[in-house]
RNA sequence: GCGGGUGUAGCUCAGUGGUAGAGCGUCACGUUGCCAACGUGAAUGUCGUGAGUUCAAAUCUCAUCACCCGCUCCA
């Protein structure tokens, strides 16, 4: 059968059959669901692990082989969701943090905004006027808006949105919504519409205000570029993606604390350890699996673009001019590794990051991408694999002033030997490692094998099955005598007790044949034996493929060889 | 964040102010001889949630939450 485009999967249909099948249900569901959360069924979790199991084979206990012929230094990694917050200063994930930020398009420096516009915004005539009648004035009157500066809306928002929710009680009304304009003369001329316009004449107003927005809707005034290059800035933004939480019992500023964003800085801040304890030598690699969080504005796309999601990572620290050798290597061997997943080649593939694109540290990246549903023809990201240069480590040795420098011991024997100079000894064998990260969203890739596999065929009674790849099939066999009766379930329960210790399996001998297999297509199973008459008499059974439905019979006591040899394909 | 749509049983949905429904699935018993067979029976609902209007709300109004689509965003 030849290979489906995603393009015509549904991802409705997808998400159902989740749903159906136990493989991922949304997160908290009797309460309503929570935005941006999924939980991971009985079939989602055999799933992942499988594909985590995977990764970990082959990133850590038997990693590729490097361009010398000989497999690549590999060790893994377990570090904590909560970390030290300064982590997240070094790494420049809470730069400005609560600040709305403006980027240059150009030149990729980032500015905190009203640094940037301070000066702009004391041209009242030219941006409006300050909230309502005036700073000084305690009493806001919500019948008149207008914009307010960012550094003053916190303020404001702070001091006179209790005292204006209350106000607005007393009419009858708690009102949820601000309408926000760049200027006098625009908050003048906003027509209001629908509800907003409803509720506005209910309570005799022109306008009304209440919560802020975020501060993108705020207008950024033009013509001013970014102060490095004068370059086109974007408008102002808030970057507070981190959760944030408190540890101990007290909840001041001093106890907060953040969910990580990614694991990567985790392998950062246990570089110095790893070099110390392990007996690595550079270039070697350090991986990981493991939740991270992110407040995304918005959750979109099932799993895709989830607020919690487990992420697959690995840091691989190389001499800086071996970083751009090492970066194709690793571009090259995580393609392969996708590819054993059994994803099929036309639905994966490599997208350079252009330059205007590439992140404050990264020097080059590239995405790998597949061809989900929802963006086919379109193509999504799957993996980043990027060139950090020597920014994290840096910014570490910066911050927490431990030496981060690796001492190349080799180096220095080569350049004693050329008989360079003391000053050229060092240079060549004291620096800054590079990294090149691998980092790829677990969930994501759970996401992909399930698009993958959904597979719709009209002509059998499920009208749909999933074609997992067998290594990776949550389930790997199910066990069925064919009628109830006749020792039949005797002999199913006896070769499910032996098959139980090797692969997951499932017995079931509830009703009929047919609904037994159109269950087991469903759910993804490769194989199902069945115990029928014969098999009391000549020691058979009947292995039924997933993806032809044809039958053979075989041994019974073949049935754990033949196992062995489908599933390690 | 904005605009549009959706929300009733596990799933797909019907039900436009007056008794909460269907098909499929699930479970039990019987039957069974390889692709969701059949018979009998059963369980499963705060009609997303909260207010309001009404004698009466799944149905009308408002708010809110979740999901989908399009923008926007995604260091």
């Amino acid at each position: 059968m030849p290979d489906i485009d995603p393009a015509d999967k549904s991802m409705d249909a997808i998400v159902a059959l989740c749903k159906r099948r136990g493989f991922v249900y949304p997160a908290s569901e009797i309460y309503g669901g929570i935005n941006g959360f999924w939980d991971y069924g009985p079939l989602g979790v055999a799933l992942k692990n499988n594909i985590r199991d995977h990764w970990w084979k082959h990133m850590v206990e038997c990693p590729p082989i490097g361009p010398d012929g000989e497999p690549v230094a590999m060790v893994g990694l377990d570090s904590s969701i909560i970390q030290n917050p300064r982590t997240w200063e070094a790494s420049g994930h809470v730069g400005g943090f609560n600040d709305p930020m403006v980027d240059c398009k150009e030149c990729k420096s980032r500015f905190r905004a009203d640094h940037l516009y301070t000066q702009t915004w004391a041209e009242p005539e030219k941006f409006g006027e300050y909230f309502l009648e005036g700073p000084e004035n305690p009493q806001p009157d919500p019948s008149y808006l207008a914009i307010l500066p960012i550094e003053k809306r916190k303020e404001v928002r702070d001091q006179y949105e209790l005292e204006l929710k209350l106000h607005a009680k007393d009419r009858g009304e708690v009102i949820r919504r601000l309408v926000v304009a760049s200027s006098l003369e625009e908050a003048e001329t906003i027509e209001l519409t629908g509800k907003h316009k409803k509720l506005a004449d209910k309570l005799g107003l022109k306008l009304f205000w209440t919560v802020p927005l975020a501060e993108y809707d705020y207008h950024a005034p033009r013509g001013e570029g970014c102060p490095n290059c004068g370059g086109e800035l974007t408008a102002p933004r808030l970057f507070n993606l981190m959760f944030e939480t408190y540890v101990g019992a007290i909840r001041d500023d001093d106890a907060k604390a953040y969910l990580r964003p990614e694991t990567a800085q985790g392998i950062f801040l246990n570089y110095k350890n790893v070099l110390d304890t392990m007996r690595v030598k550079v270039p070697f690699g350090v991986a990981q699996i493991g939740k991270s969080f992110r407040n995304e504005v918005t959750p979109r796309n099932f799993i895709f673009r989830s607020r919690e999601f487990e992420q697959m990572e690995m840091e691989w620290f190389c001499a800086p001019d071996e970083a751009a050798k090492w970066y194709e290597f690793w571009k090259i061997e995580r393609m392969k590794w996708w590819k054993t997943l059994g994803i099929s080649d036309s639905n994966l593939r490599y997208r350079d990051h252009d330059d205007d694109e590439l992140a404050h540290y990264s020097k080059m990246c590239v995405d790998i991408e597949y061809k989900y549903p929802f963006s086919a023809p379109g193509y999504g990201e799957l993996e980043g694999v990027a060139h950090r240069g020597c920014f994290d480590l840096t910014q570490h040795q910066t911050h927490s002033k431990q030496k981060l420098e690796y001492f190349d011991q080799e180096r220095q024997v080569k350049a004693k030997e050329a008989g360079a100079s003391k000053e050229e000894i060092d240079a060549q064998s004291k620096y800054m490692a590079n990294v090149i990260e691998p980092a790829s969203g677990l969930t994501r890739g759970v996401l992909v094998l399930l698009c993958e596999a959904y597979t719709e065929d009209h002509t059998r009674p499920s009208k749909v099955f999933m074609k997992f790849k067998p290594k990776f099939a949550p389930i790997k066999a199910g066990i069925f005598p064919l009628v109830n009766k006749d020792g039949m379930p005797e002999v199913a329960q006896k070769l499910y007790m032996q098959l139980r210790e090797k692969y997951t399996c499932q017995i079931d001998a509830k009703q009929s044949i047919g609904k037994r297999y159109a269950r087991m297509d469903e759910a993804g199973t490769p194989f199902c034996f069945t115990i029928d008459g014969d098999t009391l008499n000549d020691q058979t059974v009947t292995v039924r493929d997933r993806d032809s439905q044809s039958q053979e019979r075989i041994n019974i006591d073949k049935v754990d060889a033949f196992l062995t040899e489908k599933i390690g394909q």
